[in-house]
DNA sequence: TTGAAAGCGCTAACAA
DNA sequence: TTGTTAGCGCTTTCAA
């Protein structure tokens, strides 16, 4: 593979024309925070550096000071919808700080997922941000060892580490707290994937908040998914529409699953949301223009970002505190596919 | 700001463990070209590399190499979700070939893209994919001396470089002999913005395109939109809506526009497509879920990515090579945003 | 076939 | 205040 091989200024040539020497150069240009540089040489440094458009070469730079200023980012899923603002919320904060993100893409795969890993830690990233956590996630432990990493939107129970996710029970609190106020006492829930804290935690939740209102769940009434993907809501949708009793509601772990859970409402012939109420969660980009708007529960995603790329921040600061998860609040957004129960 | 500091083993204890000069661990490792390796050493220096679980550093690596192993992608904005696709295949297809990829997100501002060429030059990003290109480009000319050079999804006329574009007026020749087969004859167009070659080449195919067809396009019936959002859409929709002449079917240069417009026909109390058709182009993710499900033109985005990372390889081989231009073909995409012509 | 040595561009002691 | 020197981890001549 050859290379362009146009050269640019190195540091050298900035203190040759200043005439002076490199080390001189470089605490001139880092202001740096030992020994002062006489000011008039700063200046001139400065001049010739502007002079030649010196930039300097992070990689050497790198090398030297053992970090590379880049932090890595890993997603599931970059076209699903609620990842790019998680990922807008990263850069917003690190960009300033003087990070680079690096930005990796598993396609869900364990195996593209260590090779980004591998890939990232080969290029020296100074902390990993991850979306891809699995509630039991060994390589994750072995990877912790290696350098900073923070999670966010999902949390692992095999390793302890910061976290910036969605507060799940407030979620579903939300969500079935809106349906019963409708009137529904049948309600059911499409979960997520057991293998992922959003799954497994908004599942208990549903049991929990739906006994804390006196609401029996039976078995029948909760199905789970094996992807958070339109068809595993249909099909989980349709296998909940099929049980013995009717339903009138559902809560679907993710806007996704809700989508498919109101295909699967209309292929048996019934309507959303005269007859069967679906709330979604997340609030995904368009929701507002589905057919029917769903009804959702809003988790801040840009904000989950922004809050991971603190905590790494932290971690960097701070090496050996303890972990911190921060649990962000969710809010309903109530728009047209969910309505009072039907008879009321 | 502190830093982890754990050691990771290097070239040197890789060739220690294996008893030979590091030298020849680096030569065993990478198959030199040139002389061979004893094979019994170089399977000894895999074996302690194996052992020591030995991650080469790509950052010495490059700097050594004058190469970084990376490369840069710049997007105007990751939350468009015509976006990631166009990533991903970017990614999927410099991955394999040894390349990770670091994203930046500009959010429009010209003065953002700044900072992360720059911060992108600095890390030695080995080339650039920019989606962000201007028709009128300049800050891009002086880029492209820096390093090469690929543009993806548009293009600029002031400086001569490598890019991945879909057929823009193939994908207006669809729209219009679409509306046209359904009887329309007076047809609007919501342009998209004149500072991009998708908004003016896109304009120009339409004029072009009804002209051929004998549809006459009097200055009423076009309007452009400064940016690709729903609510400009909406403006420009509003504004041919108004018009004196009634209009049966608006082609938008993008699927947000035509969403906007669909908004603006509703706004006067019409229907789509009973009274008015809309025809978008992008072929958006979740086009098919929205109301009315929308009649689009189906640009490959992922093929975009995969071929911009392509060019951008040829131009590592190639670097004198002249730049090429690759017009990707674009699909119609039937749905309910279309229908015949009022009165036929 | 392998070892020795130089050097990529930079920073950080240490001297002067 | 500035110059000198060493070295980050790696590749790559050049000798041996």
């Amino acid at each position: 593979v050859a290379q362009d091989a146009r050269q640019r200024p190195t540091l050298n040539d900035v203190a040759r024309v200043a005439g002076v020497h490199a080390g001189t150069a470089s605490r001139a240009l880092n202001g740096d925070p030992q020994g002062g540089v006489n000011p008039a040489t700063a200046e001139r440094v400065r001049a010739a550096a502007e002079q030649l458009g010196y930039r300097p070469n992070q990689v050497a730079r790198g090398l030297k000071m053992n970090r590379s200023f880049s932090i890595g980012v890993i997603v599931p899923d970059l076209t699903n919808p609620i990842i790019p603002p998680v990922v807008r919320g990263i850069e917003q904060r690190l960009g300033p700080a003087g990070y680079t993100v690096l930005l990796g893409n598993t396609d869900h795969e364990p195996e593209r997922e260590a090779t980004f890993v591998d890939a990232m830690v080969a290029r020296q990233v100074d902390g990993l941000i991850m979306a891809t956590a699995r509630s039991v996630d060994q390589p994750l432990a072995e990877r912790s060892a290696l350098l900073p990493i923070v999670l966010v939107n999902r949390t692992a129970t095999s390793v302890d580490l910061p976290a910036a996710v969605p507060d799940n029970h407030g979620c579903v609190e939300l969500a079935v707290g809106h349906l019963a106020g409708l009137g529904h006492r049948t309600i059911a829930h499409a979960g997520g994937p057991s293998g992922t804290s959003s799954g497994t935690e908004r599942l208990e939740a549903f049991r929990r908040t739906c006994a804390a209102r006196g609401i029996v769940v039976d078995d029948a009434l909760v199905a789970s998914a094996e992807r958070y993907t339109i068809d595993e809501g249909r099909r989980v949708g349709r296998a909940l529409l099929a049980g013995e009793a009717p339903i009138s509601a559902i809560v679907a772990a993710n806007d996704m699953l809700a989508l498919g859970c109101i295909d699967a409402i209309r292929e048996r012939g019934l309507r959303c949301p005269q007859d069967v109420s679906v709330v979604g969660i997340n609030d995904m980009p368009f929701a507002d223009r589905f057919d029917p708007p769903l009804t959702t529960v809003r988790i801040p995603h840009y904000e989950l970002g922004v809050t991971a790329a603190e905590l790494l921040l932290e971690r960097f600061a701070q090496p050996q505190a303890d972990s911190r998860l921060v649990q962000l609040s969710p809010e309903l957004v109530v728009r047209a596919s969910s309505g009072p129960a039907p008879g009321r």
